[in-house]
DNA sequence: ACGCTGCGGTACATCGATATACCGCGTTGG
DNA sequence: CCAACGCGGTATATCGATGTACCGCAGCGT
């Protein structure tokens, strides 16, 4: 591994000026002559700068890393994507940390950022880290809530989640339901708060009524929507609703095996969509209608943006400008007025 | 943001004093009272060792990368997180690069090492990056293939990927088929070559002919599965498979792709099986019936054999010790006589 | 009296890149 | 005629932690 150091010596300038020659400094002026017997040193020897020497005088390591709640949930791989893409662009590497494993539990990271291992963090569902944000934006770390704000730090990343709701909302209208449930995620959390209010917006305006035992507080794990879900499927048939929206596919797959559970065939006796889109979701028993959020897209702005305020101090909030799209499959089907109005479904497993 | 020198300042001895023990130093001899001084001093400020300056002496950034081939496969998940866990107590954290994506392509990665920003590599399905192998290899750079062995590098962790696919041959043979497809990896990879091999001890110890027709090659993509299947179930009664075993959950999913386009029900018409396992596949349409590999113990092993070579130099070809378990959905059933014997099911979709 | 050893530390040179200050020389402009 | 400035760079002090070499002193044996 040659060094600065040899360059210069092998092109016959001082240290410094092969540095800022080969950093681009562009208040240095060279002849080309020089510029030219450095760069053929520098090829020559294969030089590549050491990132941690050059790391330790800008005080940069040039990693940021990501707090994700759930890595069990597939739909953060498209945000990663979307992080480790902008953060390339900038040069920055990623790291990814569950939130909730051993592998890297908040005082761990804290420690990392505090060793400056760590340039900024991206931290994914904010409230559940309140304790730590507060700590390391105290402490004037870059630190970027995504998808969800936090009150007290300054910037998030955020997509229109009131608009993702509507969208699923205004299709299970126009297929004709009118009883509409809604399994929801945390309301301490902005996301679950968006996300509801989306919800009641788009029932408004549809001019339906809401039914507020069938609007439900979740916490986007399967097991806490299967509970909920077997509540719902459990109510009087003039209650229960024909049709259900999840918010995460966590909490889709806890309704399809509550539904499973009870004999509710899906789309005939109860229709769903669930929020975040997945290739997968098409092979679903049934392929789940779904609202298609851009979460990719979320990821590279959250990256761009942290290393914005990384390198400039410009944090705000936005908005993901991409819109929601609603993809249709199989889930969702226009309600079956008979299995609606009628006795219950018999409620023994339609499983063979 | 203190450094050792405050620390030092503040107990009143040097700064090697005040490193060495707070580095654990053994050799160090200090009186109780001193000791007790220097970590009073760094307690009250808060020291944190910055790891940047440590890195720069001690030739290490406390990073290493994982190169994934297809990060779109779930499957990988699992092992990410074992990797992260072992990473995690060893003090290294874990970058993420999606092989193929535009974030980190090999030369960048192979940049990013050069530059000491990373300590060591490990890879998914090394042949994709021979070249990238082998220049990093060549350089003494700790690179250590998963899941799949490379002829020049020495060392690997795998799985025992043909007592996986025996498992899943056997389980087919125990329903009463005979005649098994095999839709599999690419064979210039050590990984595909064994599941393979794995599917033709099975077959041979359990006395059943192997047909050369129904064994393909996959390159573990959804598309070429699609295709593959479909060239199988258009294969005359008498040849086509009653059930066919799959090496990845995308190769799977184009083989369900493929049989429901051609109107083959699973598993009436035809057996499934596939080797990894995740909870979604309980979702899928039908459940698929998996061979659970452990995918997150190899990804333990592995990232602990790597830290173990960065600092030991020692490495070699190891292999998961956990063995693969079979989990039974309803993706197969005995082959069903009438159809298996009698004519070929329609072709049309059985789809509405 | 002399060397040796153990104790309890300290001084100083790294690691490799970067940033600021500054240098000598020739050319202008006033 | 002298100051100011542009050119083409160089010298040197960082950044913060680490590790080797070494120091003075006391005690101990001979």
């Amino acid at each position: 591994m040659s060094t600065l150091k040899d360059v210069a010596a092998r092109a016959g300038v001082s240290v410094s000026t092969a540095a800022r020659l080969l950093r681009g400094d562009s208040t240095l002026v060279v002849r080309p002559v020089t510029r030219h017997r450095v760069e053929v040193a520098a090829a020559d020897l294969a030089y590549r700068a050491n990132g941690v020497a050059r790391g330790l005088r800008t005080r940069r390591s040039g990693t940021l890393a990501v707090l994700l709640p759930d890595p069990q949930n597939i739909m953060w791989n498209a945000m990663l994507r979307g992080i480790e893409h902008a953060a390339a662009r900038s040069d920055y590497l990623v790291v990814v940390a569950d939130a909730h494993g051993p592998s890297l539990d908040p005082d761990q990271l804290g420690r990392l950022v505090l060793e400056r291992r760590i340039d900024g963090l991206l931290v994914a569902f904010a409230r559940v880290h309140d304790d730590l944000i507060e700590q390391l934006a105290g402490r004037g770390l870059p630190l970027l809530p995504v998808n969800s704000k936090s009150d007290n730090v300054a910037g998030s990343v955020t997509m229109d989640d009131a608009a993702g709701s509507r969208l699923a909302v205004e299709h299970l209208v126009a297929l004709g339901h009118r009883r509409i449930g809604f399994l929801g995620g945390r309301l301490d959390t902005d996301v679950g708060r968006r996300r509801e209010e989306g919800y009641r917006t788009a029932m408004v305006d549809a001019g339906l009524p809401i039914d507020e035992v069938v609007v439900r507080e979740g916490d986007y794990t399967q097991g806490t929507a299967a509970q909920i879900g077997a509540q719902l499927l459990d109510l009087s048939s003039e209650r229960r609703p024909t049709a259900i929206y999840t918010v995460s596919l966590p909490t889709a797959l806890g309704l399809l095996t509550a539904a499973h559970a009870a004999g509710a065939r899906i789309p005939d006796d109860l229709s769903v969509v669930t929020m975040d889109d997945h290739e997968i979701l098409a092979h679903l028993d049934p392929p789940l209608t779904a609202v298609c959020m851009p979460m990719e897209r979320m990821g590279e702005l959250a990256a761009g943006m942290l290393v914005e305020a990384m390198e400039h101090g410009a944090i705000r909030h936005a908005v993901t400008d991409a819109p929601p799209e609603l993809v249709v499959r199989r889930s969702t089907a226009p309600p079956n007025v008979a299995t609606a109005a009628g006795p219950t479904f018999d409620g023994t497993s339609s499983a063979p």
